[in-house]
DNA sequence: TTGTAGGCGTTATCAC
DNA sequence: GTGATAACGCCTACAA
């Protein structure tokens, strides 16, 4: 692999003047140039990122540790940062911590290994001090989807209780009486969230939320259907449910098609997040959209910007959800 | 952000001595061992990765390039290399070049420039340059998914020909007569396999291929959905369409789904690629499934290996699909 | 077993 | 504007 000594021995120039053209900051007589150019074209030269990075202290890579690569949510998400980075002259590289505190503690020392100059991350544990690492050795954290408190980083949210509360009135105006709720593990702020949202609406229609109605599952379509599946077992099943992410949604449904209830007639269903196939499935699926690919711009906007200026006032962004409204929830006896 | 250096200090012993204890590889003296530990913990200290791949001249990273995040194809497959990558003691970046070339080349740059230890690609452009130099340069490239001839790498294909030509022949059995086929981008070898397949289950049936019925898409929703309006508005539609890829069956699907036409009694419908949702979309779709997991586990195990002992011959790897035939194809009148 | 020293390929800081 | 030179932090002959 040829150095930027081979380029500039061919070029006749020093291996600064070739450092210089090849980074286009500072002026170099266009006749020298012309010769770095060209060498580098006969030698097949191409840059060491490694070694810049070493003496640069710096990567143009930026990191999105994602909690579940198979979640259509997070993939939307995705387009966006990379439409930003790309914009920026960065790339991105994702990384899986398939909701594993461990694995997501690997990606970080691998961020931080590499000197990645920036991570988005949607946080599946609550070590706050592994983002604080991050923050403190120079590189950026911006949390997206989920908030984790304590960590110097800004983030990007929705509205989770507003969207939940939203969508749980919903259900109650449109007759049901027994609304169950499937959230996710405690440690992610948006399972907390959009429980809370789920108990405001039941209070706000003079009622109270029902622990028997209630179930921790794990944002995956297993506990989704698992925790369907002990809803119904219950001596009083449901006749409505709200779960609380798009993958448990799927399993919730499994398992009523599996039951072969009626959706809505046994039983109404309101999923968080929307999925590619919402309007596809029969009946389709009552959902509460996040602007996915939003998000994924904004965070990345917000890494930019922090790079540029590292030492701006944090920032909170929290955007909205909306309803959508359709056939799982609706046309109630 | 403290060195070997600074550790060294602190335990009273050489810098070499510290690297020897950090990498295990050698004998050190318990006593001092202890004390580089004991003074790695007290300065929190943490390995340059950028200085070591320098040093090193590689990184312990893995590139996989999909084609797309969003398609739960390679989400699934990614789990699979995952879980050999870190059995293996490295990690995995997961890059999204969305079927476009450019992209793809900024990643296969990347991968370069970052000395990554190897790639796993499923390439969206027949640039068959990019690819080998990045073999001639030392990182193996394993291709999955897709093959494109002239790569010096492994590959762990499925036989789309066969699974093809199963899923056709099965509409064939089941009485279709127009039977249509949407394909991909001719670039991608799968594509034009599985179309190789569609014609001859035809052939094999006694009937001949009409390029009537026969469309090129992007392999996305919206190219399946365009085309199969297309194929809609022919003067003698089609009573059944094999779609050669899960995004593009959503988007046929959709667009039939908007026509208000009956599935399968207007029109039978059978997919590439299993989706998630398969079984709750009504009616449920005939898919022609492929051992994903295993895939990425296939390839993953080839790009260890290869590393490990680089001047083995080249492998290539073709795994089976299997038929699911549930309502979208069956109980034609 | 341990330490010394050189170098991986770049870029930034100097003189010129 | 250009060139020499010293880092960046680590690993690994080689010497002791």
């Amino acid at each position: 692999m040829a150095t930027i000594y081979d380029v500039a021995r061919r070029a006749q120039v020093s291996a600064a003047t070739v450092s210089r053209v090849l980074n286009g900051r500072e002026t170099v007589d266009p006749a020298l140039a012309e010769r770095v150019l060209a060498a580098v074209g006969e030698l097949g030269y191409r840059r060491n990122a490694v070694a810049r990075n070493l003496r640069k202290q710096q990567t143009s890579l930026w990191a999105v540790i994602i909690s579940d690569v198979e979640n259509p949510f997070f993939t939307s998400m995705v387009r966006g940062i990379e439409d930003v980075a790309s914009a920026a002259g960065c790339s991105v590289v994702l990384c899986n911590s398939d909701e594993n505190p461990e694995k997501e503690s690997r990606y970080i020392a691998v961020a931080l290994g590499e000197q990645m100059a920036g991570v988005i991350i949607s946080p599946s544990s609550d070590r706050v001090e592994d983002l604080n690492l991050l923050s403190s050795s120079g590189c950026p954290v911006v949390m997206v989807d989920r908030e984790l408190k304590g960590v110097r980083g800004d983030a990007v949210l929705v509205d989770n209780e507003n969207g939940a509360e939203e969508a749980t009135a919903h259900l109650v105006e449109q007759g049901y009486e027994r609304i169950a709720c499937i959230t996710g593990p405690q440690r992610a702020s948006t399972a907390t969230e959009r429980l809370r949202g789920y108990r405001n609406a039941l209070e706000a229609a003079g009622r109270r939320a029902n622990d028997t109605l209630i179930r921790m599952a794990n944002f995956r379509a297993d506990g989704g259907h698992d925790a369907m599946a002990s809803l119904l077992d219950e001596q009083q099943p449901p006749d409505a449910v709200f779960v609380t992410n798009n993958l448990m949604t799927v399993g919730a449904l499994e398992c009523l098609v599996e039951r072969r209830l009626d959706i809505p007639g046994d039983v109404a269903l309101v999923g968080f997040d929307e999925v590619p196939w919402a309007d596809l499935v029969r009946p389709s699926i009552t959902t509460v959209a996040q602007p996915t690919y939003e998000e994924g711009r904004a965070a990345a906007e917000l890494l930019a910007r922090r790079i540029a200026e590292p030492d701006r006032a944090l920032t909170r962004q929290i955007l909205r959800t909306s309803l959508r409204v359709r056939a799982s929830s609706t046309s109630h006896p």
